[in-house]
DNA sequence: CAATTCTACTTATCCGGTTCAGCAGCTCGG
DNA sequence: CCGAGCTGCTGAACCGGATAAGTAGAATTG
């Protein structure tokens, strides 16, 4: 079963290559009449075009790649990569384009990736995750001319565009909610230290307990995997003087978290008071229901993707702000009952 | 920045363009000396050869495709999926090859997708997942001559090859465990109803219960989340003669299962004993630590990967048999303490 | 009515690789 | 010393589209 190429539909059509494809591509040139027998033939035969020969004459490859850098283990229980990709694929499969996926050991792999799709031409243009202070992706999308967005950096990371979330504000907000029910020892558990939004939560975090009068106890990093939010929980709560309330940086962690408050004794939110940064079906699963800051990460990888496809049609774009997550109570929060 | 192409080194070494393909390739046709020098020219200057270049000259795409479909919400808590593209990645990318994804809604629009991916020689083949009973996907890549793998399937999906697990096997186990445990009445909340591992699954309950003697409960199907885990548990817990033991088709739903329980004051595993089938590091931080059945699903994405590529080189391949999930008992089964 | 413009095409070239046919120049055997 | 066989390269065709340039014939215009 050969596959069809525009020279078999100019045969058929009793036409040369070149008026089938002014017809196809809806160019004028052609006749109304003749137009419509092409694409009729094109139909009945099921002629797709060849999207390596379209790319050789110098059009887009339409697609987008995404690199991703975080072990599998990681990857399987994280919902936010898999929410971000649904997101990112729902506009793109509306508008044509496809995704091209890779998962990286680590920098140097990515950017490794990042070359090789440039030098190849597979893609049109880059989502760069997680970014990192200092990131050294970014002079390399930027050498390479290579269209990219930042997804979650600071306003403009250097020429590149990014989208992005106000944490600062989200987690502001979470410390003035539990300050207000009359937490005064509040702890964090972090995610990856190096990341950026990691920066800018703590910073928000330190800011707003020490603007409210509130101890901040430790920030402990993480990799974000409920084992080290478990570590962390138990490190927490083992000092003299333990937290009443405790925000973590993903929802894995918060429940990892519980587990670890049940299983010392202590009841929560009775005891201990528990916020997970990122929402997902299982905050509410558990008992009691977690409160969660929520953000609709499918709409923010169709944001990203939007902005990435702008900016390869040469459309001058910048940052732009996504919805901040928002703070939803759920029985995992209260009025502390003991005072430390 | 113009991106270098074999004329531009053929330019720089003073040899025809032939040669330096020869050259690049490994092929004979050059001498030693001037391989090595258009190798150092096209390092030097950071040649990549240009993939639709390559493509045009009848190469393969060097790229496989995986659509999934399943909604965004689903994606984002189901470890499996995002376990399985880690593991079919790392097999991929080890060998130079590129992973296309993409969402769709229904089976009509995976179709599509196959016939567009085949039409337009975007992949050398894909990966076929969420195999159904008497699936119209399977003449599709048959007739267009796509090479495929089905991910899940039964022995022999017509002629396209297939990698599987012993589903059957796995929950015989579980079943004769939890009979052994002197559980009398076993539900089962099952998946997909169309899926043809829960048939396989349903089947191989069925006969473990009637040839030990044990009651099936009612076994429902649902769209393997929370939300729908959670209602099924509160029909089966809320009948006059409730299971004493449920068997879930995933951890989410198990979750969320326990959930239920304990909302309506059981205790696990005095009056329910639950296992899920598929193990997240979830299953481990919740309280009790849940029973389940292990399989390592990186790896089983691995499989399916080499095997597809060892269908597209041509090798004659059939199926596959990955390990059988491993029942790993936690704290959420025992003995019942009631008889109902 | 000749000159111009427009329509509806055809022809030829290009994109950047791969690959086949051809061809010097050298080696080697008889 | 001549032809066969090898090495190491060149030139050109080719893959399947896009597109600029050319062209025949009809319609419009001065």
């Amino acid at each position: 079963m050969k596959r069809p190429t525009i020279a078999d539909i100019a045969a058929r059509a009793g036409v040369s290559k070149g008026a089938v494809s002014y017809a196809l591509n809806g160019q004028r040139g052609v006749s109304e009449t003749t137009r419509r027998r092409i694409l009729a033939i094109a139909e009945e035969i099921g002629f797709n075009p060849h999207s390596a020969a379209r790319a050789l004459s110098g059009a887009a490859a339409d697609t987008i790649g995404l690199a991703l850098r975080r072990p599998a283990r990681v990857l399987g229980f994280e919902p936010f990569y898999m929410e971000l990709i649904s997101g990112v694929e729902a506009e793109l499969s509306a508008r044509g384009q496809a995704l091209m996926l890779q998962i990286v050991a680590d920098a140097d792999a990515e950017i490794g990736v990042y070359r090789r799709w440039w030098g190849e031409r597979r893609v049109d243009g880059v989502l760069v995750c997680d970014l990192r202070v200092g990131d050294p992706r970014i002079p390399v999308v930027t050498d390479l001319h290579l269209p990219a967005v930042v997804v979650g950096g600071p306003e403009g990371v250097g020429d590149v565009p990014n989208v992005w979330n106000d944490d600062a504000m989200a987690l502001i907000e979470t410390v003035e909610y539990l300050a207000a029910l009359g937490h005064r020892r509040i702890a964090r558990v972090a995610g990856l230290p190096d990341l950026w939004h990691t920066h800018v939560r703590a910073s928000a975090f330190r800011g707003a307990c020490e603007r409210l009068g509130v101890t901040a106890a430790l920030t402990v990093g993480t990799d974000y995997s409920g084992e080290e939010g478990a570590r962390a929980t138990r490190r927490l709560l083992s000092g003299e003087t333990r937290p009443t309330a405790v925000i973590y940086d993903n929802d894995v962690m918060a429940i990892a978290g519980l587990g670890v408050a049940q299983e010392m004794g202590l009841t929560v939110p009775g005891d201990l008071s528990i916020v997970a940064f990122d929402d997902s079906p299982l905050c509410r699963l558990v008992h009691p229901a977690l409160t969660a800051l929520t953000r609709d990460i499918p709409a923010y990888g169709a944001l990203a993707a939007r902005h990435l496809l702008a900016a390869i049609a040469g459309q001058p774009v910048g940052s732009v702000q996504d919805a901040t997550a928002k703070l939803v109570p759920r029985a995992s929060t209260a009025r502390p009952t003991t005072s430390t």
